[in-house]
DNA sequence: TTTTGATAGTTTTGTTAAAAAAGTCAGGAA
DNA sequence: TTCCTGACTTTTTTAACAAAACTATCAAAA
């Protein structure tokens, strides 16, 4: 049974690799079931032996970046000598996140407003592991005695994060585009930088 | 001749008058030029006289709103005693803005990503605007002593407002809409204040 | 010069049929 | 019992087209 089940984890996982791959190409909508199962060479009966509907594959797939994304943070955002530092591994990571995955949010452009809420759970969940981590280095720093003390410190990393959130291209003359074009990622990445940079002196004594 | 142009004028006032409602009230897509010339008493016809199509109507209302912004910063702007109260004031007048107008920008709400160039280049003049006033207040803080030097004060409000601009509610587990919801514009507003609070102290010696 | 009724032209909306894709299921293989 | 498939049903997308609503024009009147 324990076997079984490694073997079934072990489909599972080669579902999402071949799902993750035409997403990342093709986008949501334009990457059919048939298409799945064609590239693994099992029939489309089989993906739903395994996932409930697109949708479920589509988060499931999402879940798995989200959760090696999470994981970078985690496994780093303690080995750090100051906040800055912290708040720079975030971004630069979070950079590559998007970076590399570009395409495969195209769901997210096509549906902008009405997403299903699974996808916002995870977003939600991301949202708070970042909070909690930088959160975290807020207290430590603040331990430290380089920064004041905050009423808040999930209140201010929040802010922040938002902050970085909003800073979009925009060089005079130039549509802002609510999603930002692959083109203009490394621009957008230089400008949170200095943002983190002056947000971060804001803070200190 | 003279008395004919004021007679114009007034005319294509009162247009843009009840556009203005029509637009608040019901949105770009939901007002017809019919229901704009049946509340002033006029033919359909007229209104074609004094405006070239409904996207040039809507365009020149955009306009006047736009001006009337912009002249209370510039009337009040150069009265301030620090850099501070000058980002707070455009903050304040900016929410003022959104607030009463909210409806009114539906038309951006629904076309999202192709909005006509016309309308671009009103963003992009309001933008150039404020941040003239605000980078002059910089270079003014400069000269006083109170903030560190700066390479490239643009540069500098560019951030700052790109930053403010995306501030959006997110009081976890919340969706964070793209367009902000009228609800939630006070709490935005709160956020934006404290961001500012801290940017500015980032700039200090 | 200003105004309008009539009308031409265009976009939106609604309908329907065909095609494509999502999703189901009884039953066979391991 | 678990894994898998071909054939099938249901739902969604697409295309074509007519009707309706609206934008835009224009000759002619005030």
């Amino acid at each position: 049974m324990a076997a079984g089940n490694d073997h079934q984890d072990i489909k599972r996982e080669k579902i999402l690799e071949a799902s993750h791959q035409r997403f990342l190409h093709y986008g949501y909508s334009k990457t059919t079931m048939n298409e799945i199962a064609g590239d693994l060479s099992m029939s489309k009966a089989l993906l739903y032996y395994y996932f409930p509907d697109k949708s479920q594959l589509y988060i499931a797939v999402m879940r798995k970046l989200s959760n090696d994304y999470l994981k970078v943070l985690e496994d780093h955002l303690d080995t750090f000598k100051n906040l800055k530092e912290a708040f720079v591994f975030q971004t630069n990571i979070h950079h590559d996140f998007i970076v590399s995955n570009y395409n495969f949010f195209d769901f997210f452009r096509l549906n902008e407003q009405n997403l299903p809420d699974t996808i916002w759970e995870i977003v939600n969940q991301v949202h708070s592991a970042e909070l909690a981590l930088l959160s975290k280095a807020v207290k430590t720093e603040i331990e430290r005695g380089s920064i004041k003390p905050v009423d808040n410190p999930d209140e201010l990393v929040d802010l922040l994060l938002d902050a970085l959130h909003g800073i979009r291209v925009g060089a005079l003359s130039q549509k802002k585009t609510n999603f930002p074009r692959k083109e203009h990622l490394e621009e957008i990445h230089d400008k949170k930088l200095l943002l983190i940079d002056i947000f971060i002196k804001g803070l200190m004594y």
